[in-house]
DNA sequence: AGCGATCAAATTGTATGCAATCTGACGATG
DNA sequence: CATCGTCAGATTGCATACAATTTGATCGCT
C-alpha cells in the first residue's frame, strides 16, 4: 500500500487546506495509538506545532469531535475520545449492521484492479504481523483499519464510506482501551476468507465472512478490564 | 408532538450553546425547505440576525457542513446544499441499509411509552396532512421525517440515530429537488403499516415494511427534472 | 493539621482587524 | 459593438486581542 495515503482526506474536495492536513495528522496519531485516549489536546500546543493560529487548531479540534474521535468539554478543552463500554458495543453494533451490506454491494462491483489492491494490501498486512516492535505493531493495527475502508470504498457509496471511516477509527480506540491479546484476531486469516468470498462473488458468503471477523474482534475485548481510567466518566460524568 | 422540540440538538451534551442553537435554526430552515438549496449563507449576515460574531457562525456552518445540509467552499461561502442525482441515490442506498436494522433492533426494545409516542405522532401527522397551505405542507415533511427519527431512537444506538438523522435531513432536501407529486407517498398509511409490525414484534415484517416504504419514497423522485440548476454543479464542478 | 476562601496562571470563548480572494462593473481598445 | 483589463466592493481566511472560565496554589482561620 501506497505509504504516502495515509492521511485519506475525509472530505471529497480540499476545503481547509491546513485544517484538514492537521486534522489528517492527529487523527493517524489517534488511530495509531500515538495519542493516547483521554489525552488533552491543548490549542496553543497543537498550533504552535503546525504554525498556525488557534482558528485553524479548533477548527481540525472540531472535526475530529464530529468523528467522535475527540470529544470538546466547554470551558475544558479536547481530549481524545475515551469510548466507554457502552459506546464501544454501539460502534460494534453500527458495524454489524453497515458492513455486511457494503460487503454485498462491493461483490456485485468489484473490479480486477481492485482485487489487485486487496492482495497488495493483504501481502503488507502479513508483512507488519511478522515484524516486531511496537511501531510494527501500530502500522498492523492501522493497516488492518485499512483494509475494511478498501472494502467500503468498493462498495461505491461515499457516504457509507463516511460512517465506516469513522467507525473504523473508533474501533482502533475501542481495541486500544479494552483489547486482550492485542493480536489474536488481526492473526487469523479473516481478512484473506473475505477476499476469497468477493472473488466468488457470493454476496452472501462476504457478509457472513464479515459478521464473523465482526464477532471475532469484539470476543477479544473485554470492558470489565480499564486501563487508564478515564475518571469524569467512570462516575457518569 | 410537542412543539418545542424541532431543534433536537446533535451533540449529546451542549457544547457550543449559542453555535449550536444557530446551526438547529439553520437546519430547521433548511429541512423545512425555507431555504433553498443552492442559497447563500453570508456569515455577517447570519452574524447580525443572531446577534453574534462570525467566529460563532462558522463553527455553525461547519456543523453542518459535515453534515451534509451545508456546502463549505473556500474563499467562496457557504450553500444550502444541492444534492446531485448521484448523491441522492446514495442516501436512500444508504437508508436502505440502515434503517430496515433499526427497525428490526427497535422491534426488541419498544416499550408501552414508545408506542404511545408514535400514536401521537401518527395523530399529528394525519392532522397535518388534512390541513391546507404551505406551511401546513411544510410541518407535514417535516413530522413525517421525525417519524423515522423517533424509530431510530427506539433502537437505543446513538451512533446509529446520528446517522439516520443526516440521512433525514438529507433525504428532505433530496425530496424538496426531485419530489414530483410531493405528497403521493406521505398520503400512504405506510407509517403506521410499520408501527403495527412493531407492536406485533415482528421485527422480519417491520423491516420489510421500512423498506417498502423508502422504494415508495425514491419512486415519487424524478431525477431528470432538475429544478433550480446548481450551475456549477451542472458542467461536474 | 484540616478546612475554606481568595487569587493567579493557564486555557478556552468570542469579537474584531487585516490580508487574500472572488465578483461584477466600468472603461479602454480593437 | 465586442472583448479584455483594471479596479472597487464584498466576502471569506486567518491571526490576534480581550473576556470568561477553570484549575491549582497559597494563605489564613479554626
Amino acid at each position: 500500500m501506497n505509504p504516502a495515503d495515509g492521511a485519506m482526506p475525509v472530505r471529497d474536495e480540499a476545503q481547509d487546506d491546513r485544517a484538514q492536513a492537521i486534522r489528517d495528522a492527529l487523527h493517524d496519531a489517534i488511530v495509531e495509538r500515538r495519542l493516547a485516549p483521554g489525552a488533552k489536546l491543548v490549542e496553543t500546543e497543537v498550533g504552535e506545532l503546525f504554525e498556525v493560529s488557534r482558528t485553524v487548531v479548533r477548527a481540525s479540534l472540531q472535526m475530529l469531535a464530529f468523528e467522535g474521535l475527540v470529544k470538546i468539554e466547554r470551558n475544558r478543552g479536547a481530549f481524545v475520545a475515551h469510548p466507554t463500554p457502552d459506546e464501544a458495543r454501539q460502534i460494534f453494533e453500527s458495524r454489524r449492521v453497515i458492513e455486511p451490506e457494503i460487503a454485498e454491494r462491493a461483490t456485485e462491483r468489484l473490479t480486477d484492479a481492485d482485487i489487485e489492491r486487496f492482495q497488495a494490501h493483504l501481502k503488507e498486512e502479513a508483512r507488519l504481523l511478522a515484524e516486531r516492535g511496537p511501531n510494527a505493531r501500530r502500522a498492523a493495527i492501522k493497516a488492518s483499519g485499512e483494509y475494511h475502508l478498501l472494502l467500503a470504498s468498493v462498495a461505491a457509496n461515499q457516504i457509507l464510506e463516511r460512517f465506516m471511516r469513522e467507525l473504523i477509527a473508533r474501533s482502533s480506540l475501542v481495541i486500544a482501551l479494552y483489547g486482550q491479546s492485542g493480536a489474536s484476531s488481526c492473526a487469523r486469516p479473516e481478512h484473506a476468507d473475505i477476499l476469497d468470498a468477493l472473488i466468488a462473488r457470493d454476496g452472501k458468503k462476504a457478509a457472513d465472512a464479515i459478521r464473523h471477523h465482526i464477532d471475532h474482534i469484539e470476543e477479544d475485548l473485554d470492558y470489565k478490564v480499564v486501563a487508564s481510567a478515564p475518571l469524569r466518566h467512570v462516575l457518569r460524568l
